[in-house]
DNA sequence: TTTTATTATCGTAATATTGCAATATTAAAA
DNA sequence: TTTTAATATTGCAATATTACGATAATAAAA
């Protein structure tokens, strides 16, 4: 199989694991660090200062901006990569919605 | 390849991204809602109320434990599964941190 | 002790993900 | 216009994940 059953589950079960997923990676984890301790935009830094091959950094980047947590502004040759705060804290909000409703009554 | 190059990364990146992992299933996200939401432990009420298998269940539950979000307790013929609370609101807090720290200063 | 109910584990098929080399694409620079 | 540099995309190979049937393990009930 390997396919997940999304169709039985709820809209915000599926929308909370999709995110999950997606910062379910240390390269991702490692890209929004370091993206965020920058004073400037990067660009391509990332392929030197994480060890992976270019074509996987620019798949890693591609899947944080289809949750919309990076957008990329181009710069001439460059690309520049940003955190995309309001994203970021809708998501920070939701799941601390989540956690906060996920707690337990029993044992 | 298939496999994570977890040697590049450092502990920090490689356990969010575990815990994130883990939670990236809507399944997952699903059953602990649902533990939540019960005032009694449930046991495989799961098979029924999520719609997959009793071993797929099982093995989510598995991975649940693994990273010490649920615990199981043995009752007689039935499994106990409840939410590890200190667990629960350790990794909420670990997960503020990395929100909090990772904002950008960049665009 | 045998049966029954509940949960875990094993084996396996189908699909997804990770990573990279090779190759586009794009836009500035020469 | 040609070259060069930066990034994206394509096409794999290797590995991981998801799901489930079959089967084992466990403990209460009969």
């Amino acid at each position: 199989m390997g396919i997940t059953k999304t169709q039985i589950f709820n809209e915000e079960q599926n929308d909370l694991a999709q995110f999950f997923k997606v910062l379910g990676h240390p390269a991702r984890v490692a890209i929004l660090q370091y993206v965020s301790n920058q004073n400037a935009c990067i660009c391509n830094d990332l392929v030197e200062e994480i060890g992976l091959a270019q074509a996987t950094i620019s798949q890693h980047l591609k899947e944080l901006k289809s949750i919309g947590l990076l957008k990329g502004e181009i710069e001439g040759k460059k690309m520049c990569y940003c955190i995309n705060v309001e994203r970021w804290e809708t998501l920070q909000n939701q799941l601390n919605n989540f956690f906060n409703k996920t707690k337990s009554n029993c044992c």
